[in-house]
DNA sequence: GAGTGGTCTAGACCACGGT
DNA sequence: CCGTGGTCTAGACCACTCG
């Protein structure tokens, strides 16, 4: 009658999740206790919670000391996006990789970009624009900015061969990073290396990478017209 | 000398995190057991697991039975984005919710439609397009097709107060879904809805639904310029 | 105050997969 | 083979928070 038998708390994750399914515990509702659970099963309380960890994390629960464990009345779609080394996205797609550098300069960043950088007014920094090539053809316009406050060997780089991320992810430690992902018409300089009009729409990833409170770089990478980030929500394991 | 004696696998993860960050374990190298880890930090090995299990979720430790843990050459950003409810993600930020429906018609679903929602060439889906508002000004165009076989009840749901994304949560089971990201030129339609010129970049979120094997819905949402959907990795925990 | 989830422990067995 | 991580157990204490 209470179903899973099974061992191991996969099992448990997927009868409770085949319970919430069924709505035997509708949204909102308050479920049993771990220690209920747990007795139902057959299993210890550290198994239990192990696979209502899995689902609150998934978004699926939510669980509050004292108040129990409830099922999301709005079942949150978390979704994983890999935002991966360009690389690695063009060669697991089968295609080979291909790199250009467009420019190199050290120049004074304008204000927006100084700022999120936290370069003092007036000050440079290292400028780099490359394009990334999936069998010679264009894939991705990067247009990205290094903070030399933080990173000062960076200023030997040339970045002619080596990607200024891959470079950057070899010789850098980092802590944690923000992204923005944002559709943005073609500036004229990302029209001309990905070979397309003006004003098309591309799928632009801003990343803003840190190192504690230090800001090192923060890049834009503009993707070819078509070019989609496909994820998936659900199937918790 | 070993540091982080504090209590937690919160503490021994922040502990882990810093040998890494400093290259103490550099990238790709292999990083002691959970036994000589649980000896050296002083707590039990599930305690360690947990640290180096919640490491690896997010993307730094590899770990492979026998094998051992090894720091992640390319530490993957994973980012969680959170695709909530449109209501919601509007409330947070601060607006009031608004939602205005556009149309509501029967018909065939053009070719590629139909594949994905698996609808026989000819037969009718449910076709609605809506207009979620924040402060009264448009948010987001949504355009939405439904598979009537999956969920024959939405045949006599109008949509005109409630959109279809909240009825379809709150009538409808569902066990994943498929996301893309793109950026698209605005159709007429969502120029006119959004009232923005045709062709301006928008970032759109495609979703299909499936309950288990049977496709639910294909909503395409069309954010007005600007949007930045927003995230970060790093800052494990 | 008391009930709930969060965590730790010491020990055990198992599954995987290099060697 | 046999070392490694993956998991389970039974019990315990703690932290939070609702009533």
């Amino acid at each position: 009658m209470s179903g899973a038998r099974g061992h191991g708390w996969q099992t448990i994750r997927d009868e409770v999740l085949r319970r919430i399914h069924a709505r035997d515990w509708p949204p909102g509702s308050l479920i049993p206790n771990e220690a209920d659970l747990a007795q139902e099963f057959g299993c210890a309380r550290a198994t239990v919670n192990r696979a209502l960890r899995a689902l609150a994390e998934a978004g699926l629960l939510e669980r509050r000391r004292k108040a129990g464990t409830r099922v999301a009345l709005l079942p949150v779609s978390r979704a994983m996006v890999d935002i991966p080394v360009i690389r690695q996205e063009v060669t697991e797609r089968g295609q080979s990789y291909g790199y250009r550098r467009l420019s190199r300069t050290l120049v004074p960043p304008p204000p927006p970009v100084a700022a999120r950088l936290q370069i003092a007014p007036g000050a440079r920094a290292l400028h780099v624009t490359a394009l990334h090539l999936a069998d010679t053809r264009p894939f991705v316009h990067e247009t990205r900015w290094i903070n030399l406050d933080t990173v000062p060997a960076a200023a030997a780089q040339g970045f002619e061969q080596v990607s200024a991320n891959e470079w950057l992810l070899a010789h850098v430690p980092y802590t944690h990073g923000d992204i923005a992902i944002t559709a943005e018409p073609a500036s004229d300089e990302a029209a001309a290396g990905l070979d397309i009009m003006p004003g098309t729409p591309l799928l632009m990833i801003e990343r803003l990478s840190w190192d504690g409170p230090r800001p090192i770089t923060l890049a834009r990478l503009c993707h070819a017209p078509g070019h989609a980030l496909v994820t998936r929500f659900g199937e918790t394991g």
